[in-house]
RNA sequence: GGAGAGGUGGCAGAGUGGUCGAAUGCGCGCGCUUGGAAAGCGCGUAUACCGCAAGGUAUCGGGGGUUCGAAUCCCCCCCUCUCCGCCA
């Protein structure tokens, strides 16, 4: 949510965001409701301004006395009047906090120009993809993919879309994961293993709810949301609190299922393993004093590129454009892999910075040290990383002649062995 | 799942219809005192919203209701604790 003041203030800065995302918003539907809304505010608030005073009047009043009996007639009419009032005023807040949250951040002044992901600059590319090609093929044709990874038993017992890994496919899952939490331990971040499912104050704090209802799978009995990301739970771990300033920056990672419907999912973007249901991720969080969340986002993005680096994984750093990069952000960076056998990018890692967006709707505060006053965190997330497609293109760029998959280095402590093979 | 007890400010803990944003204690901050400190004394110490301001309003787990008026009464929900049952 952005700040209220600065809709008031500088509409033109919304307005230019709205277009630089390339959003569609009728700003002035907003302001006019948020107009409307302080107007019965101010009307209801002297009303109730009334009421308080004949309160006090009252108890110095003996009970059952004429002057008594004729404030309480008199104020009959003020309560009902409160009541009406109240009812429009309710109304109006829940308008006006729906328009508010119609409004995108603000992206930051080195975001790109753009309208589609062909807008998007590349930042930076690390390794050489067409080294890697030398037995590419799609990781769902390699000769036995599907005894280690094994889509038509997943769909029998659940649904497409959800995998068994088995032998080396599970034993590659685990050793990933692992190497990830390791690493980013060492870095700095706390680990931390949250709730999978949340409520639907957690969804609705972090912009899941309303918009993204039907992209989440929910609990029957408990009203609950299997997560689609452990950015969820972290991010509500702070929620309406108000920590010490000395107690930034926070840093935490965590390791956790993702569950997503991807409901309007279609092409090739589906086969194998791009797109599942259910995937593994390990997920960074920072929250971070307002003045330092840039060179945060940077740091960010350097820990998530690390474990590409360490896993001799050719990848590209794009900056996403303002029209592709997503409600919620001010700045974003996607990492994506190389997969030899698709020949294409695949997205690992998309790191953001919300500045005080997030933590102004999630209430997420620290106290600061010199005026004593709460301010909102800034608070940045990115995947570290989503284990599927890091996955794949192990399997696609590291295939050999004889049909075995060569693990890096740094991962072969994890994984056991030299080479993973389709047993 | 059943029975019971609770949820009040940073913490502890009063308050059962009115003058209560809320006693008191602890903690914290400032000042006095002191050679310095402790003790003692005094003052202060939540958050949000509206307003140019003066100021006003809201908040006692959450939501709804009764009432001229609710921390206090009624209903629903959530959470914590104790006992029982069940279970990994």
């Amino acid at each position: 949510m952005l700040d209220p003041k600065l809709l008031r203030d500088n509409p033109d800065v919304v307005r230019a965001a709205i277009a630089k995302k390339h959003m569609d918003v009728d700003l002035d539907a907003v302001l006019a409701v948020d107009t409307a809304w302080r107007a019965l505010l101010g009307e209801v608030e002297q009303l109730r301004a009334k009421q308080k005073a004949a309160n006090n009047e009252m108890a110095a009043l003996k009970k059952g006395s004429p002057e008594f009996i004729a404030k309480v007639q008199e104020m009959k009419a003020v309560s009902a009047e409160v009541k009406a009032k109240e009812e429009g005023l309710k109304g109006l807040e829940e308008k006006w906090h729906h328009a508010m949250l119609t409004l995108p951040n603000i992206p930051h002044a080195s975001v790109p120009e753009g309208r589609t992901p062909e807008d998007n600059r590349v930042h930076a590319t690390h390794g050489d993809p067409a080294a890697t090609s030398a037995h590419a093929m799609p990781h769902w044709e390699i000769a036995g993919f599907d005894r280690i990874i094994d889509f038509t038993r997943g769909a029998k017992v659940t649904g497409a879309g959800f995998p068994f890994y088995v032998g080396d496919g599970a034993r590659l899952v685990r050793a990933l994961i692992q190497f990830f939490l390791n690493e980013n331990s060492a870095a700095g971040y706390t680990e931390v293993n949250p709730p999978i499912f949340v409520n639907a104050t957690s969804a609705t704090a972090v912009g899941q709810l309303p918009d993204k209802e039907g992209q989440m799978y929910q609990t029957v009995e408990d009203n609950f949301y299997a997560i689609p990301t452990a950015e969820t739970p972290l991010t509500n771990f702070f929620r309406d609190e108000i920590v010490d300033e000395e107690a930034l920056p926070i840093f935490r990672c965590a390791y956790t299922p993702c569950f997503r419907r991807e409901a309007g999912s279609y092409g090739k973007d589906v086969r194998g393993l791009n797109r599942l249901h259910q995937f593994d991720k390990v997920e960074l969080l920072k929250w971070v004093h307002p003045s330092r969340s840039y060179e945060e986002l940077d740091n960010l993005r350097h820990d998530a590129e690390r474990l590409l680096q360490k896993l001799d994984l050719p990848y590209r750093v794009l900056l996403m454009c303002g029209g592709d990069m997503g409600f919620a952000q001010a700045k974003k960076y996607d990492l994506e892999v190389w997969a030899a056998g698709q020949k294409r990018w695949l997205e690992v890692s998309s790191c953001s910075n919300f500045e005080a967006f997030q933590a102004r709707r999630a209430q997420i505060r620290f106290r600061n040290k010199e005026t004593g006053k709460p301010e909102l965190v800034h608070t940045l997330n990115g995947s570290g990383l989503a284990v599927p497609r890091v996955l794949a293109a192990l399997l696609e760029n590291n295939l050999q002649a004889d049909g075995r998959v060569k693990i890096p280095a740094a991962l072969v402590p994890y994984f056991g062995k030299d080479f993973l093979t389709f047993k």
